[in-house]
DNA sequence: TTTTAATAATTACACGGTAGAATAAACTGT
DNA sequence: ACAGTTTATTCTACCGTGTAATTATTAAAA
């Protein structure tokens, strides 16, 4: 790999008008441009990012911890997270958990051992999120929230979407409503079920609790779940799931046993399923408005790494939208 | 952040011995070890890894350059290649081209600059293997061949993919096959193309050129394409299409059409489509070994690293499996 | 021709680490 | 008690680039 001298020495130049070029174009004139360009040129020269990084103290480049790539929710918000960032300078490291806490904790000192500038994360533990705020790392979080007082965030207002869910099936008569959620632990299965318990609480309607399932975001779980919802009597009539997994995972069960959607069960459940847009019937969701999630997310980071002072702490709550299908029944 | 002078300090030793202790532990005495480790926990240290790169020359970062994330053909493999990876000690930059060449050069050159240890990419374009080829990096091409004697690569079998998917059709009894290309330029694309045409010639039906549409793999293409089909006299029994976002415009147009499968029209086409597992009928696709494709690329990379000199290129031709599902009728 | 301004080069150091040689300290055995 | 050996620590120089202050060169203007 060529370096500067390589260059500076192929057009006769001093090094530093070599850098001079690099950084402060004006300062040199057209012609000694011009040597310099096309050394640059014959040597396939492009400047170390690694030196640069170690003067500068900046790396241009942003961490991305999150669970998995593969679900839905998180490369549709990922890739309006590169976009803005790659217009912006920035690259991305990405780096998926799968919940786990060590792994997680394992990344996040990673990134920091590579002096990324700042980073994005939806966290799946408390420690990591503590470390970060001990380190005097730029970080915002996504979607979790995690020490709210202390930390800067862009989530979704999951209370009103689960309430508002929850609504929608409890206008179309539906009493019996089954819940697949998570432990009860991370900011949105918490808000989600305080959603759902209020719109219920509201309505005057009793909630179930064979109905309410620890799901663990699983979609094997879901399955299983499912599977033994719709042997017990009376059965649910709607099954409401905290994410998009598990809804596959209801889904494969519903099918298996050989029941039709809506009309021997109504689905409804958070984020979009894999495949929504030919899925019949298509299945109603509250969706999460994932660009002004990843858009707030990547400039809130990256204002705050441009002016660490002056920007104080991001917190951004957004709001869901109901996505009515044709996966609920009218009762009665 | 603190460095590895702070910790020295702090531990009342030397920068060096710090740094061998990071290194090469054992020459570093018990007593020394407890004070730098203390020193270290009390500043969150994690050593630089930029510092480290500058001189050990190596980043210990790939670079791994794709079309899109999130396709599911993609993420999927992302996965495998990221686990191993991490396993192996490195991490993985991520850049999405969505098959713009120009913005695929400018990731190359970045991947340069940032002196990533190798990288993998699934181009769209010979410009950018043309320039790689140039430069002494590391690299290997997933899926898309292209400059075969020169480099190294890991894919599939796409000729026999296609001929195979195309005599299942045949036995069914299909002779009216519409097929979704691309602009007949990338290597996969080329290789479907000449299975499905022998496929065909070896049974002795003749090809209907309507029925051969470039629809650049676009989803969108292929919706306005399967629309135009379905109205021709006669119309096509089975379509064929190269990849999954095809065919998910495809049965977003039969259900526009309200067409059933595979009553009215046969489906068969390359990946799996989003959501697959609960999509009713099941799409008969050819699939690709993603994780070998996955693991093989990045076991190449990365024993191509360690020594250069050693390793050959790398020329991996896999092969794909057809997965019968039920969105083709048997004809008569 | 002299003055002024623009451009280029020099010097010196910094960034945070590492490698290898050199030195210092602590143990051996006789 | 002393040389010899092992163990532990430090010194020096370097990785590729950027910055700042100073000086040298060239070209244009007066």
């Amino acid at each position: 790999m060529s370096t500067i001298f390589d260059v500076a020495e192929k057009a006769q130049v001093s090094v530093i008008t070599v850098s001079r070029l690099l950084n402060n174009p004006k300062l040199v004139s057209v012609r000694t441009t011009e040597k310099i360009t096309r050394a640059m040129e014959e040597l396939n020269y492009q400047p170390s990012q690694i030196a640069r990084s170690l003067v500068k103290k900046q790396t241009n480049t942003i961490g991305v911890i999150m669970s998995d790539i593969k679900n839905t929710f998180f490369n549709n918000w990922f890739r309006i997270v590169e976009d803005y960032a790659s217009k912006h300078g920035y690259n991305l490291l990405l780096c998926n958990t799968d919940e786990n806490p060590a792994r997680e904790m394992k990344y996040v000192k990673l990134l920091q051992s590579q002096r990324v500038d700042g980073l994005i994360i939806i966290p799946c533990s408390e420690k990591s999120v503590d470390y970060l705020l001990k380190s005097n790392l730029n970080f915002i979080l996504v979607d979790r929230i995690i020490r709210q007082q202390k930390t800067s965030y862009v989530s979704t207002n999951h209370y009103l979407g689960a309430f508002e869910a929850t609504e929608y099936l409890i206008n179309l008569g539906h009493t019996k409503v089954a819940v697949l959620k998570g432990r009860g632990i991370l900011f949105p299965d918490i808000e989600r079920y305080a959603g759902f318990e209020n719109a219920m609480k509201e309505n005057k309607i009793d909630i179930e609790e064979e109905f309410i399932i620890n799901c663990e975001f699983d979609e094997l779980k879901a399955y299983n779940a499912t599977l033994k919802l719709m042997k017990t009597n009376p059965k649910p009539t709607s099954i409401f799931t905290f994410n998009s997994k598990m809804m596959n995972g209801t889904i494969k069960a519903i099918q298996k046993l050989g029941f039709t959607i809506p009309d021997d069960i109504s689905l409804i459940c958070f984020d979009q399923i894999q495949g929504y847009e030919i899925f019949q019937p298509r299945i109603t969701c509250v969706i999460q408005p994932i660009k002004s999630l990843g858009e707030k997310a990547i400039s809130a980071l990256i204002s705050k790494i441009k002016k660490p002072e002056k920007s104080g702490r991001t917190k951004v709550i957004l709001k869901p939208e109901l996505c009515p299908g044709n996966s609920c029944k009218r009762l009665n």
